[in-house]
DNA sequence: CTTGCTTGTCACCGGCCAGTGACTTATATG
DNA sequence: CATATAAGTCACTGGCCGGTGACAAGCAAG
């Protein structure tokens, strides 16, 4: 499991001798003979980070495990535990991939004239990136429930990719006008982005706003945009704050 | 359930004496006599809803189940069954508890001059609230997750409160200002504050604001309040949107 | 008193899950 | 060729969980 892997660390085994063999099939009747899937170890990899991601995509973070993953894949849950050490190690390997869909989304074009219309353009792009991603939304809201170590793994990846992309930001737009907390406005835009959809695909609604519905999107991008483009408005000067 | 495990419940059933009838037991000697707990049938339901509340704050949802609760309450679990007809009625009952507490939390006072004090205020007041409400931060977490009917019917209950509260105050400070999508806005400024509020129970960072730091959150009351005040500002005319 | 309802308690079932040992067979290596 | 390794598969253990049936004891009405 995840924080609480060690439950039962002492249990002793009186284990009794197995009963059957392999080869007393032969005495029952013919075996059908289950015709195992040809030898690739790098494509079962694959199929089993593939059936990972599905799963958590498809059905939430609450729906991971070794028996269901090894089930989506069609591949014995034994792997699992051979080639990843476990859901932890195999976790931590679609982090890894998670990393790569992560900077895909972060991916959008920097441009524009100021700090105003560049971040934005990321902030809209942002959006567009986040809702059509429904793997890194499904880890997002991992994150809101559970506190285990490979949370924090993902997490930490996640919040590096961040920190380039305000680097990033920074070095195309530069500094943001004086007297505005950059990083509070962009928390709090952020934040609320990453709220509504996550809101989206499971309650469907927030504060009055139909998030089923495309106009609603329409203007929460607009709404996003409106605020952005006032708080880092170049005459800016008249807002202080310590 | 969820990733998150429980391991403890092993320690606790040692008393293994149990003979197949009741009675048996004056054949193998005296029995201790177990002591029932003493029969209170409102004080027990009480113990049970609030031993979920309990689980709830403490463990997050995914620690929800009828065993678990039935533990917590040191209880045994089919009274949960019999008296609330399982996790379903028991959570519904929690939902109405669950209603009055957030009413507590939007009974911050509407004052102020002007959609743009009312609406900043009564944002910060939520936020406030929402911080130090652990049982709605759990449930806010959970509508996130899951998609169960439980959950449409407590996220009902909440919309219906959010709805009373913006009704409220558009009744006490009157209409925004023109060509501003207030709805729209302030979905996104909730938002926010509820993704951060959610962010600081378990990851703790966000974007690159410690959420763990008391001077963060003043930084995000402040970009709130800030967002909030120039957005509903009376010479608002100039911006227009369709 | 007897009868019936309620409260509290326990035992048990089936199901799913995590994890392990062991077997078969294909492939590479000598 | 023989053999060691690795891939794929199966069987099995132990455990928690949800849910149900049954039992003992309190309590009240008749």
């Amino acid at each position: 499991m995840t924080a609480a892997a060690r439950c039962a660390p002492a249990w002793q085994l009186s284990r009794k001798a197995h009963g059957k063999l392999r080869g007393e099939a032969a005495l029952t009747g013919e075996r059908p003979k289950p015709a195992p899937r040809p030898r690739d170890r790098d494509g079962t990899e694959a199929r089993i980070i593939q059936a990972a991601a599905a799963i958590m995509a498809r059905d939430g973070v609450g729906a991971l495990g070794v028996n269901t993953v090894a089930r989506e894949a069609g591949v014995d849950k034994q792997l699992v535990y051979r080639y990843f050490g476990g859901l932890e190690g195999l976790l931590e390997r679609l982090g890894t991939d998670l990393r790569l869909w992560l900077g895909d989304a972060a991916d959008a074009e920097i441009a524009g004239s100021g700090y105003a219309e560049v971040i934005t353009g990321q902030l809209v792009a942002h959006l567009a990136a986040l809702r059509a991603n429904h793997l890194v939304q499904a880890a997002l809201a991992w994150e809101l429930v559970e506190r285990s170590e490979a949370v924090a793994r993902l997490g930490a990846a996640k919040n590096e990719a961040i920190r380039d992309w305000f680097a990033q930001v920074r070095a195309t737009a530069g500094a943001p006008p004086r007297g505005v907390d950059a990083t509070a406005i962009n928390a709090v835009l952020l934040a609320g982005m990453h709220h509504l959809v996550l809101r989206a695909r499971t309650a469907g609604d927030f504060a009055g706003m139909d998030l089923t519905d495309p106009a609603s999107w329409a203007r929460i991008e607009a709404a996003v945009a409106h605020i952005s483009t006032a708080m880092y408005a170049a005459p800016a000067a008249t807002i202080d704050d310590a």
